[in-house]
DNA sequence: ATGAAAGCGCTAACAG
DNA sequence: CTGTTAGCGCTTTCAT
């Protein structure tokens, strides 16, 4: 089959190649190339004619051809936890703003409870279908075979801390959660509750930040009752009925995340257990939806635009570059207790 | 440079390429690739031993020289509108669950604000970057050169109802808020207010649904108080501020999207109005919040995921095989109204 | 049922 | 500064 020669702007699909735009720009395809990809290297009117000829055809560059020959895709995989809170879209917002920047397209991909999708993951990794991995989840993705963290691809981690080297953009866990304790404790409070996230570093940072400064206080961590969760408002539904059901009820209870104290606060309510009056709640993340509910939730917010930004900026450096200081590797951000209505002196 | 001859299963770094696979069964690249893509045209023993010699080399096809050659990527993407709700998020894991079925991968997009995002995401489309395209948004993406309606890859539209010949997943907008509209009046209320969405054809449908009934039931639409929304729960704090102002009070409200209604109670709340003693509120979407705020919010329930699901489906007979029967390419959902607190009986 | 060979569209040496 | 050339890794006729 002979292909056409000449162009036709006309219509976008697919038939024009580079040659057609070498052609009508009467130079080399390397030309071409170069006058798109390295501007520097090619003269001045040559290059305008070229993109003149661009124009012209409607050239668009074939992007697998541009990937197999360049070896790289300029994609990212961002992996998502199984639970997708609206915590995790705002994440999603900055990782795409600092990604497009930069020309990077953005695969997403979720474990849905389907233990075979961490291995179509992985493999969308080792088959060089991604340039870099950027990892919201804590449960390191892996397969039978194939353990992400173990491709030569740059990952980065977002808000899992720990002892991992991957380079990873966090938040002060532990200060925050401090924070929290510091503000029941000023408020007056003595007996605390604290619902748990599902098991993971984000849990045991966020306690040993919060029992650390109680302890300091004088309240034995043995006193603190413990509410499991797994971050969902479900859960929290699930801990605020624990915490009807027994008689041991502290005067504030801080949940890890915000959609956990919403419920926790949703079913205290249905109780007739009014919150502040009766019990302060603390949650944790600064959703918009905690300015919403009744009442307005005290929490700690995370930058979460900044940290996606962050994280894909980390990102692209490493794909770049693949030497990055080790210091600089990972960046810690602050949180910010916003105090609403939630919270308030225990009545007693 | 000589390409190594045997591959080293102990890495997963790229070198391993069909060659490897076809030099350790002893058969051709061809027969590989046969044996993985078109299993039946190789014999069943030729066949498991290539199968074990992908599995000792630890062999994975790579994506860019499959595309390039095939012209095709198995990616599909999905565009988002500017403002992500957790709508969206419920649709995205709907989508995925269909796509990764069948092997496709997810690449998204929203516009964020940027204009230039619309050209980028035109773009790969163009650049033959992915097989299909879903469109979340209403507002079509265009660019001063492309349009991406008029690219010749298979797209679907969820939610976006109208003239337009995209095969789409609909709901039964005007029978959501029809059954809005029997609702309230079954309850007794004879005035209404409406938030609207922003200009699109959502608003369009949910209005012309809601005031068919009511003018059924003897009320005239210039009675009916409209408040102007943009689906968000700011614009619907705003709406609550005129609610508030006006001295026009209707004595129930239908905001077209959750967060509005969500964003409208509140501003209420603090207002010392009550509802829905003072007024019903309804809202539409059926996002989880709605369960969790004060009072419970009466929705129309969107079933979110399987639209996701079925759009994505819809898409992959799309993308497979380029002939669907016209009345087979767009399928309309029900929807559900989900009667909670937030609706009473008018007090006068 | 299998192999040989020809590219898919692009980029990167290497010359000139 | 620009052109020639040689593939990137895979699929797919066309033979056998």
């Amino acid at each position: 089959m002979v292909r056409k020669k000449r162009a036709r702007p006309s219509s976008y699909s697919g038939s024009i190649t580079i040659d057609d735009v070498a052609d009508m720009a009467g130079v080399s395809t390397a030309t071409v190339s170069r006058a798109l990809s390295s501007p520097g290297l090619v003269a001045r009117d040559t290059r305008e004619r070229v993109l003149e000829a661009v124009r012209n055809t409607g050239y668009i560059p074939n992007v697998a051809a541009r990937s197999l020959r360049a070896a790289r895709s300029k994609l990212a995989l961002v992996v998502f936890p199984t639970c997708i809170t609206p915590f995790f879209s705002e994440l999603l917002i900055g990782i795409e703003n600092a990604l497009s920047a930069e020309g990077y397209g953005l695969i997403t991909g979720s474990l849905l409870e389907r233990p075979e999708r961490e291995t179509q993951l992985v493999h969308l990794v080792a088959a060089k279908q991604v340039d870099g991995v950027i990892l919201l989840n804590g449960q390191m993705i892996r397969s039978d075979t194939l353990r992400v963290d173990q491709l030569d691809v740059p990952i980065v981690a977002v808000g899992v801390p720990g002892k991992s080297d991957i380079p990873s953009v966090l938040i002060g866990e532990r200060e925050g959660a401090a924070a929290v304790a510091w503000h029941l404790l000023e408020l007056g409070h003595r007996t605390f509750g604290y619902v748990t996230g599902a098991p993971g570093y984000v849990d045991d940072e966020r306690w040993g930040g919060f029992t650390e400064v109680l302890t300091e206080a004088g309240i034995a961590v043995s006193e603190i009752v413990r509410y499991p969760g797994d971050f969902t408002g479900a859960s929290g539904i699930g801990a605020g009925l624990q915490f009807i059901e027994s008689s041991k009820r502290p005067t504030a209870v801080f949940a890890i995340s915000d959609m956990m104290a919403i419920g926790f606060m949703k079913t205290l309510r249905e109780a007739g257990i009014s919150v502040p009056a009766d019990v302060s709640v603390v949650g944790f993340d600064g959703i918009e939806f905690t300015a919403f509910c009744e009442p307005e939730l005290t929490t700690i917010r995370q930058p979460s635009e900044v940290m996606g930004f962050e994280a894909a900026r980390l990102l692209i450096e490493l794909v770049q570059e693949k030497t990055i200081p080790a210091d600089e590797r990972s960046k810690t951000l602050g949180t910010e207790l916003v105090i609403r209505e939630s919270t308030a002196p225990p009545s007693r």
